[in-house]
RNA sequence: GCGUCGGUGGUAGAGCGGUCAAUUACAACAGACUGUAAAUCUGUCGCCUUCGGGCUACGUAGGUUCAAAUCCUACCCGACGCA
């Protein structure tokens, strides 16, 4: 069933968990390590995908929750999925909703993110041991699912592991993710316990309805290949990946894709082609910062039929090597992880070491149109003032759109008057600068070089 | 020339006797941003400071008052109206 979704390994790093690889998906090859760049809403931020692709991007990660509120997840569906949708012909993911857990749940109006920046992590405090602490919250957690209230509107939605599963199904994503609690690092012991049994439970169901929806798909399709084959010349095209997803590889890649069964040059409803179209399901593992939480996360998720695994959670900076770590090295090797939300340099840099084949993240392209922009030296902010006069190259020796035709100045005049295209030029850069990084990464390991790489790199880039 | 209204910090514009170094917005300066609640948010924003406070400020010059950006007088400047 899954003959269209699969992991190999090309190489490894020597003496360290990483390696260099192939994920395969019915949209085209992602080549790991490999940054995702999220586009919640079923669009990056500022950027048309001709412009992704222009610049490195191989795959990007839409979001269940936002999709599923607006414009919903059936519109979607009727449209023929997500990617015809968004007009993304390559591979795409989704998340499962799980992170607005968190985020909209304890994370609301704290201080608390993704990485909490503490110097040392012995001096978090666990605030609290249940979910209702009287904070104001848009999430309430229950053992069955999760009560969002929109942020949008307010209105009031439940959300379970199947629903996720459901939604994804409905949007249509490449490669999806089960429903899990993200939890904060500041939860003690007792809470990340509880929170990681959910999880575990919740991956369970998402697996079981995610095996329903794909055995239905597969009735259909089937089905659709007793009607078709006695007509034609019975030329049930051979599934093949696109390498690449130009122009001209995504139609065949489309009608094959949609071959199953049918014959070439059909054209096909949007309701067909989302049936024909099968989806990898990885499961997510938890744990908090808790060594015995995270491998035992990784053992009961690694050991369930995923298609691969989502490593999740809010991290004290200084965890986060060591809960990676943790992680890969009982998740079985031969599928792929995806660290979750992760993608200042430093840290993709841990990740891959590690044993990390993908890695989305926001950062990239909000601290873009919020005015920072990458840089081989750093990150600098384009609207100091010792840029006004600055016409200089962004980043020397970068071969992105923007670099090679706007200088420092023009960058900052742009985000001075607030003209929308300094997001778009700013966020094409950075998104060439991280894509790139992690293919050099890539490259590197199949060169044998990582190590070097990556203290070169570390070497002139200090992030303050 | 007469009359009316008005002149406040980089700008606009509150304040109309003490709680005013002066609301607010913008600009300026800096910072933050890691499965997007985000083209967002935070801080600073007269000068000096041992951070207690000190000094100079609301067109200019006088005056009233214990106390004036706030009241009075003259002058300068601006807008509008009448000549």
């Amino acid at each position: 069933m899954k003959k269209e979704f699969n992991f190999k390994i090309e190489k490894k790093i020597p003496n360290f968990l990483g390696r260099a690889g192939v994920i395969s998906t019915p949209h085209g090859d992602i080549l790991t390590p490999s940054f995702v760049v999220v586009g919640t809403k079923g669009t990056v931020k500022s950027v048309i995908p001709e412009q992704l692709i222009n610049n490195g991007v191989q795959v990007t990660l839409a979001n269940t929750y936002h999709l599923y509120l607006q414009p919903g997840d059936e519109l979607i569906k009727e449209a023929g999925g997500l990617h015809k949708f968004m007009n993304w012909k390559g591979p795409l993911m989704t998340d499962s909703g799980g992170f607005q857990v968190f985020s909209l749940g304890v994370a609301y109006g704290k201080e608390i993110s993704k990485v909490v920046t503490v110097t040392d992590p012995s001096l978090l405090i666990s605030e609290r041991s249940s979910v209702d602490d009287g904070a104001p919250r848009l999430a309430t957690i229950g053992n069955d699912g999760v009560s969002f209230r929109s942020h949008i509107d307010g209105s009031l939605h439940y959300i379970t592991p199947e629903k996720s599963i459901e939604i994804q199904h409905n949007l249509g994503a490449d490669i999806i993710f089960a429903f899990d609690e993200c939890t904060s690092p500041t939860e003690n012991n007792r809470y990340q316990e509880e929170a990681l049994s959910r999880t575990h439970a919740w991956a369970k169901r998402s697996l079981i309805k995610h095996k329903e929806l794909e055995n239905i798909k597969e009735d259909k399709a089937s089905q659709k290949i007793l009607e078709v084959q006695p007509l034609g010349e019975s030329e049930v095209v051979p599934l093949k990946i696109p390498a690449s997803i130009t122009e001209e590889s995504e139609d065949v890649a489309h009608s094959q894709v949609l071959g199953r069964g049918r014959t070439r040059g059909q054209t096909s409803s949007p309701e067909q082609h989302l049936q024909a179209l099968p989806q990898a399901l990885f499961g997510i593992v938890q744990g908090g910062r808790s060594e015995i939480l995270r491998k035992k996360s990784a053992e009961v998720i690694g050991s369930m039929d995923f298609d691969g695994f989502g490593i999740g959670g809010s991290f004290a900076k200084e965890d986060m090597s060591t809960a990676v770590k943790w992680v890969n090295e009982i998740l079985p090797e031969e599928k792929p992880r995806h660290l979750l939300g992760i993608g200042e340099p430093e840290d993709l840099f841990m990740g891959v070491e590690n044993g990390v084949d993908l890695f989305d993240c926001v950062g990239p392209t909000r601290i873009a149109r919020n005015g920072t922009m990458f840089t081989k030296n750093g990150k600098i902010n384009i609207l100091n003032a010792k840029f006004v006069k600055d016409f200089g190259l962004i980043d020397e020796g970068c071969e992105c759109y923007t670099c090679k035709s706007y200088t420092r100045a023009y960058m900052s005049h742009l985000f001075r008057a607030k003209e929308m295209i300094g997001a778009t030029l700013a966020s094409i850069h950075n998104i060439y600068f991280i894509t790139k990084l992690v293919a050099d990464m890539r490259q590197s390991i199949l060169d044998g070089t990582f190590v070097e790489y990556k203290n070169t790199f570390l070497q002139n880039y200090k992030s303050r």
